[in-house]
DNA sequence: AATGAATGAGAGTTCATTCAT
DNA sequence: TATGAATGAACTCTCATTCAT
């Protein structure tokens, strides 16, 4: 009688919230095994053991899922690099701490993206960028430009700077997950070396 | 020079090397505006003012004719990134003229991909991995990786400077090519700066 | 009137009997805005404010409440009818008395079928036939055959005549409709005109 | 050699022909029987015989298909409309000829309108209104608007008149149909006897 | 060799209906 | 009894590929 009105969590909202969550994982997997195009909505749902309406009960269409999995990404790492950024320190030191994070990251999540490319295919597809991915790019291109801005880095091109550093990370952060077992220090120190030096090699800006 | 006037080429022959490389330049074209995906053979073949079915006398499916794609790019650029490769000298040299060529190849062979994607799209999509490309980039690791196996270069992870360095010399490039004017020179430079400073402070191998 | 006390009209009862409402209601409308076809049962429940699964406690089908749509209408309708036949007087008077209350109980319920067909779409569909106006043509054309044979009306083809008569009812009632103001009086004194003297000079039965 | 070149009917154009026709006439069948909305693409190319994307090739919606059924019975019946209305005679000679030229032309279309629809289903749909009827209808509606405008029938309300005589003869027609075996001088008889005296009752415009 | 219509698997999506809660 | 998420058949339409001409 006295079901304590805490949070409107009965076995119908579990259920939503799984299955939600059980789309978003298997829109995730599917994404990265098969790029944006080649996924479809179909693997999806055919993953989750769902039925395939069910899919639209959650997303209109692929696009909002995919978009879902990009505001996911972004809403789980963003916050490490807001942290990062707060600080704001010399820009050497958010780079380092920022790709560490990354790199943390990747591996974290990386399970779900191992199901790589079957070799045989063309080549194009999505790379590393995955829809999280993107999202936390931009982040890490914006703090880059900000702190260049801020004088806190070499006043180069900032964004040949910023291409450069996200290139670097993402790339090697792309074979770090191939190998095994998955070392992200020594990734880290590698990517984190290649752009720190690399960026203080650069020419000033020819503005 | 002088078209030697003996061999076999009839008015059929003419066509068919005709067709053939009006088809590879409207799939170049066609791959470059809608991605691999979003490509289709009859967006190719329209582009021709051919028939449907004669694209499958030249090519047996969309993946093959990308391929040749990649090998008509590899074909034109590996000359002179073989040149470089002979000289054996040591690995910043190959380095700095490979960039230059390359950023210079890209600028050339720029406007057959300008009509670049329509950015209502979500995310992920091809960058600026046109099959060409992909040939050419494969070209530039192995020539790197075979640069440090023989001591002319840092010994360090292999995969990993390769990595790093086309990732920077392709974002970079990408944003050279979106700039007016283009300056490839200005684009090299930075590239390679990045490149070689950036390599030169990486951590020895771990092996 | 002094709605008796002691009927067990429980709240249940009750709200059991106003959900059927309900859903009859919005039914009517939205098949009035959408056509038979055109219209889903999530538009109906979703008009109710019901949730989709109560719909299926009420009616088993969307036939089944289109059906009961007819029901409601010729229940509301067959009163008039039934006292106009059952005076038994001549076709006539039958055809002009049926005429006006047709027409007056169009106009009546009019507002409610208002959302008319968004006119881009080709072409067919309901025509003014709601589910309600078909119980009410079958009345009328029962009554008419009836006279018929009765010897109260000309003996010609019944079923042509009855025909005549409902189409020459419905499409001028259906313009009437159209019209602003509304003038149930000329579009009843132009259709019984016109039937009238239309079937008066139909020829002599051929069988 | 000499090839003449008369019309270009290989055996190819011939089958493309035959293949347009022959999707007409299922969808004809195929809206006849389930109506507009009722109708899906693949009940019209099931009953060809043809693959699903073979419809594709020469209409590109269901949409389309019905708008061209409207005009292939526009442009059969139109000119036998259209010679009528060139004389310029009495209102009354127009209607006479026009319904007898109507259910002549339904009784020979008839057998592809045959399939009635099964009894059970609601009632609303299509009516006798086929895209081609459509057609036929408003073209009659502007010739009696026409007659009315020139003086050349009883002014009443020009509208009414129309949807009166439409009204009589598609259901006469519809009848018509119905019966074994289709006897059109009858019905022809009838409805002309129904729409002149009932026309010709009609009180004055209250215009 | 060129043609272009035919093919049919498969994509995204809708919706009447069921059923656990 | 009300709920509303799950279901899955069916739909429209696309497109790589085949094949008769």
């Amino acid at each position: 009688m006295s079901e304590v009105a805490y949070l409107p969590v009965g076995k119908r909202e579990q259920t939503k919230v799984q299955n939600r969550q059980a789309i978003l994982d298997a829109a995730r997997e599917v994404f990265g095994e098969l790029g944006y195009d080649g996924a479809t909505v179909r693997d999806i749902i055919r993953r989750t053991g769902l039925a395939a309406g069910t899919f639209y009960n959650y997303y209109r269409s692929k696009e909002e899922v995919f978009a879902a999995l990009a505001d996911d990404g972004a809403r789980r790492f963003n916050p490490i690099l807001k942290a990062l950024r707060g600080r704001g320190g010399p820009l050497e030191d958010f780079v380092r701490e920022a790709i560490v994070a990354y790199f943390e990251f990747m591996a974290d999540e990386h399970e779900t993206w191992m199901g790589r490319r079957p070799a045989g295919e063309p080549q194009p597809h999505v790379h590393g960028e995955t829809p999280e991915m993107a999202a936390v790019f931009a982040e890490v291109k914006d703090a880059i430009e900000n702190a260049i801005a801020e004088g806190r880095g070499p006043a180069s091109d900032a964004e040949y700077m910023a291409a450069a550093a996200i290139a670097v990370a993402r790339e090697v952060g792309d074979k770090m997950l191939m190998r095994r077992p998955i070392d992200t220090a020594a990734a880290a120190d590698f990517a984190i070396a290649m752009i720190l030096h690399g960026l203080k090699g650069v020419p000033e800006a020819h503005g």
